[in-house]
DNA sequence: CTAGGATCCTGTCAGC
DNA sequence: TGCTGACAGGATCCTA
């Protein structure tokens, strides 16, 4: 579920309130989830976070230990972070991730599967549905030298600046260009979610790139220009800017002002999760269809298959 | 090497 | 009201 531009913002968030705090106990309530072996938590417990990293949608904390707290989210994942005696909706607190009730429930709920206290009494709650996602710790300076974390294609901006930069640089669309070519004959739509290819794009982005640069997912590879790739490119960027800027899949923007339930897709998303409403250029309905195994949002008179 | 499908889990929703 | 199957904002593993 959440992509890079939720973790960004979980990152973003969680930068703010954990730096300097003191891990003071840590509950495990599904193993699956927390695959760290007994013997090494005497790297967490009494550990200070020095910083709140991320690379693609991999978290990073990082702690005085030397040692790093890596978190995936995967599908259902979401970081709840709660002080003590506050009202839910205090902006002390901070819920970000799959947008579920969950963040506005007494916690831990049969979704928490770990929780962090710290020494203030504050506590980050790891919810996770499906049970996908994971907690790793390795020592901070091997943490690059992991596979899944070395093998993946570039960023298309660094996301993390205050500022996003506005223009993706020369050397990453060369790279990412070259990647996307060595799968000439695959759906666009599967090479762009691969990690490889370029990190970060998931599921939502891969459908809000495609729309903005009206390529019919299904189009294979070799029957795109460059010109083509680079507009998705951009458009994917753009997409993602959008979401971070807006704050994302946020418990601020689940709960409107009103206190009903909002949703943070209708602040960015032109297709994803919206068949059967008019497409915002032509006014075509949105259909769905399935491509690379994934549910797929598209118009069917901008995105006309090759 | 690439391409495509099954798989890990829990919960929800549409259709009978 | 059950029940059943499809599906879900991810990524790995297996087979051809």
């Amino acid at each position: 579920m959440p992509e890079l531009p939720e973790v960004e913002t979980i990152r973003r968030g969680l930068s703010k309130r954990l730096i300097g705090q003191k891990i003071k106990s840590i509950t495990v309530l599904e193993k699956k989830s927390f695959q760290i072996a007994d013997e090494d938590r005497i790297w967490l417990e009494e550990s200070v976070i020095k910083s709140v990293r991320r690379r693609a949608k991999v978290l990073m904390i990082d702690l005085d230990s030397d040692y790093t707290l890596l978190f995936h989210l995967k599908m259902t994942g979401q970081l709840i972070y709660r002080e003590p005696n506050s009202e839910l909706t205090d902006n002390r607190n901070f819920a970000a991730g799959h947008p579920t009730g969950d963040w506005l429930m007494d916690l831990p709920n049969k979704s928490t599967r770990v929780y962090f206290e710290f020494e203030d009494a504050s506590k980050l709650f790891f919810n996770d549905q499906r049970k996908f996602g994971w907690i790793k710790l390795l020592p901070t300076e091997k943490v690059m030298e992991q596979k899944f974390l070395h093998e993946l294609g570039p960023e298309i901006v660094d996301f993390t600046q205050d500022k996003i930069p506005e223009k993706i640089s020369e050397s990453t669309y060369k790279q990412v260009l070259s990647a996307i070519r060595r799968h000439n004959n695959a759906p666009i739509k599967a090479v762009i979610l691969d990690q490889k290819v370029v990190a970060g794009i998931g599921n939502i982005y891969a459908d809000e790139g495609l729309w903005g640069a009206k390529i019919h997912p299904a189009t294979v590879v070799k029957d795109l220009t460059d010109r083509e790739l680079r507009k998705l490119l951009r458009e994917v960027k753009a997409s993602m800017t959008r979401s971070i800027e807006s704050g994302g899949s946020t418990m601020q923007t689940f709960v409107k002002a009103d206190g009903t339930k909002g949703n943070y897709l209708d602040l960015f998303a032109n297709v994803f999760r919206r068949e059967g409403l008019p497409c915002p250029r032509c006014q075509t309905e949105i259909i769905k269809i399935r491509v690379a195994g994934r549910g797929t949002h598209i118009c069917p008179k901008c995105q006309i298959k090759h």
